[in-house]
DNA sequence: ATGCCTTTCCCAGAAAGA
């Protein structure tokens, strides 16, 4: 059985590449991230056409998750408890989804940007993070096949970036987004990824700008992080780089997971 | 300090990404 995460970076924009991946890497569950649309212009039958479900939660042209699965989804379940909003009025935005696939809990996870050090979209980030982290700790707890897979918008070791001294006053490194990130491996996730793609220079965005990819400028700040009962069925892993080439790609690659039947 | 590029809104240029 194979698991991934993507962000798209637009679903409508993306479709065809992704209808052509899921065929071609034969993945039973995606997480996607930023489809950046609400419901009625997500394609859901492109997804049903290929055999998959789908659960989507998007409020609006920005953010976006959804988790399509050809075993099954169910307990669909938008955001979670708590969840701090951004805006005045603060507004809980479209940044996480939970289903049931094949009886592990799933969530698709896209992590608030931060923006800059000390802007107060950081602040949001590492709290939202907190309130995440909080109901993640109850599904380890609890001794579920769980995992928060997508884009975290952390780079939590300098291997994960490709120059240190390009990031160090900027957002994605900094102490307080590294501790973050820490927390849920204090409380029992692990990595599952990591260990079958093993850094310097192992990435899974480029940004679009000033030939990052072709020159390897990337980050690692895509992770799927399971609970123990998850990760013990973990055999390997991939980061699929092929995908963040030619035209129309997103400017993240897809990063899969095998686990044992 | 900003643009470099891409996407959304939807037709002009701002906002957001990271």
């Amino acid at each position: 059985m194979r698991i991934a995460t993507w962000n798209v970076n637009s679903i409508r924009s993306r479709i065809d590449r992704v209808e052509a991946w899921l065929q071609r890497t034969d993945v039973d569950v995606l997480a996607i991230q930023e489809t950046k649309a609400t419901d009625e212009k997500f394609p859901f039958d492109r997804f049903r056409a290929l055999g998959y479900d789908v659960a989507h939660h998007g409020l609006n042209h920005w953010n976006g998750v959804a988790i399509v699965s050809r075993i099954g989804i169910d307990d669909i379940e938008p955001s979670f408890p708590d969840a701090p909003g951004w805006g005045e009025p603060p507004v809980v935005e479209a940044r996480a989804l939970t289903a049931t696939c094949g009886g592990m809990h799933l969530t698709s996870v896209y992590v608030p940007n931060g923006r800059n050090i000390a802007d107060p979209h950081m602040d949001y980030k590492v709290a939202w993070l907190e309130r995440l982290r909080a109901r993640a700790a109850q599904r380890v707890a609890a001794g579920q096949s769980a995992a928060l897979l997508g884009d975290w918008n952390i780079a939590p070791q300098d291997d994960d970036v490709w120059s240190m001294e390009y990031y160090l006053d900027k957002s994605h490194v900094s102490p307080r987004e590294r501790a973050a990130f820490q927390g849920f491996l204090d409380d029992g996730y692990v990595d599952v990824v990591r260990p079958h793609t093993p850094g310097p220079g192992v990435y899974t965005y480029w940004d679009y700008t000033q030939l990052a990819f072709q020159k390897r400028r990337g980050m690692r700040i895509d992770f799927i992080l399971g609970t123990p009962a998850f990760a013990a069925r973990v055999e390997g892993a991939a980061i699929d780089r092929e995908e963040r080439k030619g035209k129309g790609a997103s400017d993240h690659a897809p990063v899969v997971v095998q686990l044992a039947d």
